[in-house]
DNA sequence: ACACTTTTTGTCCAGACTGGAAGAATTACA
DNA sequence: TGTAATTCTTCCAGTCTGGACAAAAAGTGT
């Protein structure tokens, strides 16, 4: 369910043509970019084959319909997103809750820029209860939040991030980070911010490290949490 | 342009009927909720006919097209906003720097709750540059946000808010209330966080103050900014 | 080289889409 | 109350939608 490849058929007899796995990538990519541009609705299966350069019947041969290709391609960035965040986390598993609660900011905010349809599919899909949002809290989101929320709390205890609910904390937090990079056009004109400069990146980090998690890990606890 | 009824019409001869407001009224909540929820693209005129229950053509006759009514639509909420705003540092206007701020931070949550579609109609926007986008930047957004960008630098020069580029500040204070509370049925699911929840948004707007305007008015600075 | 499978192409469909035309109904005002 | 402007309804044309299908092409494995 979480690769791709063979998606369509049941059990291929035999071994799946390179051209074939091309043509799949392709369909993701652009289906990715214009869903996040035009949400679920707003884009037409022909507007993603013609973004691939592809034949529009071949998106029904490859993921069946529209919506099993809409979660194909959310699969496609989630995982890559969680997996990214997960990296960061191990990584970082000897360091303190701090260093590994901004490593994990970084990697956020890294990820969010280079894939902002992450929060755009969020936003697009949060409006109203839908089987899409559904499957993709419960397979992507609810797993890696979790861990998050925890992450925050013991932050909290040491006094480190500010007091509240740590659930909220952690969406704020979020959405500064990939809320902000996914309105990319509207910030260089609104609030001439441009996010294509590399160091917009690392002043967006610092600056959420700064803001929420302001306090200094005690030198007793610096080594193990 | 601001101002909604006498849309399509040069003059009107006789005066507008009461019946053409309320139509265009219901043409109007109808289509924001539309609009938010499926994006521009996304959204049928003869969707929004049958919310607002009324014949399509209907929008033709008073809103000329699809892109008049978007920004009809657009320019009804954005203006209530800014208006609403504007109110809450009006009666403020005589308090210290960090409540006027405060102030701000609860009426921009109250009315992101009341209107998500102010923060869903960004997201979707600012995809790809558009001329609806740049429209509603220079109309409703600019002027506000470089009221806004003055009042945190006061705050950062009194070592209320934390330093850095205080636009880069304000849009996160933005996305933690507006783009929260846009995400409704999602945190409800993957945080368990309720914002139908009245105390859910004094609990976010307290965190926000606390998070981002975490120093206090010093004494002498107390009445006057 | 061959038969057989996977992948792609070309074409078609029924339904929904936008924008607009034209006439009927309603209402304002003298 | 009569009539002219305003508002609404009914229809149509041309385009786009998601999806279906057969036939052609390309590749696989023996």
């Amino acid at each position: 369910m979480s690769e791709e490849t063979t998606l369509a058929q049941p059990q291929p007899v035999r071994k799946q043509q390179q051209r074939s796995i091309v043509t799949q990538q392709k369909l993701l990519d652009a289906a990715i970019e214009a869903f996040s541009e035009n949400g679920f609705k707003g884009t037409s299966t022909r507007d993603i084959a013609a973004r691939a350069g592809v034949h529009h019947p071949l998106i029904t041969y490859h993921f069946k319909n529209k919506d099993q290709l809409w979660r194909a391609a959310a699969d496609h960035i989630f995982s890559a997103f969680t997996r990214s965040l997960s990296k960061s986390l191990e990584e970082n598993r000897n360091m303190d809750a701090k260093k590994r609660m901004s490593a994990m900011i970084y990697a956020y905010v890294n990820y969010a820029k280079s894939q902002p349809a992450l929060h755009k599919v969020m936003v697009q899909e949060a409006s109203c209860p839908s089987p899409r949002l559904e499957w993709l809290i419960d397979t992507h989101l609810k797993p890696f939040f979790e861990a998050s929320f925890s992450l925050l709390g013991e932050l909290q205890d040491l006094g480190i991030a500010p007091a509240g609910n740590p659930a909220l904390l952690f969406n704020m937090i979020r959405l500064s980070s990939g809320g902000l990079l996914a309105l990319g056009n509207e910030l260089k004109e609104s609030s001439n911010i441009d996010i294509e400069d590399p160091r917009t990146l690392d002043e967006i980090a610092a600056m959420i490290i700064r803001v929420f998690l302001p306090g200094e890990m005690p030198a007793a606890a610096a080594k193990a949490s």
